[in-house]
DNA sequence: CGAATTTGACCAGCGC
DNA sequence: GCGCTGGTCAAATTCG
């Protein structure tokens, strides 16, 4: 078990770094493209590729036009979530129901209880706890962090998939630590972390109130480690990182969405960068939906359909914090294990 | 037997 | 200052 000094998060962040830091290139390892196999071993749950296949991240007709919903609220990007809730989930009815799922999916053994998916916000009762024992665990995290608290400053991002199973394959080898109910939803979440040695790349998955079929993935950090799956095959080892990315940080501009992405031409490669896994595969499908905003300006979602299978797959992508991007990437490889 | 998961406890941040 | 909530840890358990 993680016996090791976790470096808590190595965020220190961006309030921690300069804002010039110009100085070296992340040289993050190769887009998902590719190398991820259509298996990866995974029991019961497909994998993203397999429900695609493909890969065209750099290339696809991204629409990154956030129409904006509302401007008259601007929530502080700084912030991980809006205070407010609101239930500005705009679900259509294209895929609103779905074929129950057959397949069981994996997490979840007592909760789930409740399947009630209403727009009312009152119904969930959180877990709660409030009684503490003893074992006071005086060896956390502490060395650093002595300035501002306020941690998690890295950038995340989050994926709309419609699946109907959770376990997304990313190519990535994921150790779950934790879930917990989520507020509004009677669908918990759950915490994964990379089992990589130094890789301290977590994820977070859960399902949408609204729409059952849809599983949000949001990644946090960028694995230092190609992907492990699959290895041991008889192809490279480490593709040759020749990603551009990295700009100067960006103003908090009304988008939210990182202006290098808009001035530069690099909306798609920069997120491939960024992106740490995401299996998904962006072809130019028709896009029968538009695109969906959440209710952070930072959030694009894009959406994809998969008519063929029954299944929609919708990529949402939100950007915020960056500049820590080289922070994680600079470590590069140091220390490549395999499982 | 080892690795992964489960699950309650614990804790920090934020709102009131 | 208290309470709520999200997030993480870690012991126990299950799975392979
Ligand atoms: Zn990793």
């Amino acid at each position: 078990m993680m016996v090791e000094k976790r470096e808590d998060e190595m965020e220190a962040s961006a309030d921690a770094i300069p804002p010039p830091f110009s100085s070296q290139i992340p040289s993050t390892f190769p887009l998902p493209g590719g190398f991820f196999d259509a298996d990866g071993g995974d029991k019961g749950s497909v994998g993203f590729l397999e429900l695609l296949g493909l890969r065209d991240l750099n290339q696809s007709p991204f629409l990154f036009e956030l129409p904006r919903p509302t401007s008259a609220v601007e929530p502080p990007p700084a912030t991980s979530d809006p205070p407010p809730r609101l239930p500005p989930p705009a679900e259509s009815s294209d895929t609103a129901n779905f074929p129950a799922t057959p397949s069981s999916i994996s997490s979840s053994s007592t909760e789930a209880a409740v399947n009630a998916i209403k727009p009312a916000a009152s119904s969930i009762t959180n877990g709660d706890e409030g009684e503490q024992a003893k074992t006071n665990r005086t060896t956390k995290e502490e060395e650093k962090k002595k300035k501002g608290q306020k941690r998690q400053r890295e950038p995340r991002f989050a994926f709309k998939t419609r699946s109907e199973v959770d376990h997304l394959e990313d190519g990535y080898r994921w150790r779950k630590y934790g879930q917990k109910a989520v507020k509004n939803s009677p669908y918990p979440r759950s915490y994964y972390r990379c089992t990589s040695a130094a890789c301290g790349v977590k994820k977070r998955v859960e399902r949408s109130s609204e729409d059952p079929a849809v599983v949000v993935t949001t990644y946090e950090g960028q694995h230092t480690h190609p992907s492990p799956i699959r290895a041991r095959g008889a192809h490279q080892p480490l593709p040759p990182p020749s990603l551009v990315l990295l700009e100067p940080p960006p103003p908090p501009l009304g988008f939210g969405f990182p202006s290098s992405v808009r001035s530069k031409d690099v909306h798609l490669p920069l997120l491939g960068c960024y992106l740490p896994p995401p299996p998904l595969d962006f072809r130019p499908m028709t896009a029968p939906q538009p695109l969906m905003l959440t209710s952070d300006p930072t959030t694009a979602v894009a959406i994809s359909g998969d008519p063929r299978h029954g299944c929609n797959r919708t990529a949402e992508v939100s950007i915020r914090d960056h500049g820590l991007l080289q922070d994680l990437i600079p470590s590069k490889i140091r220390k490549e294990e395999e499982l």
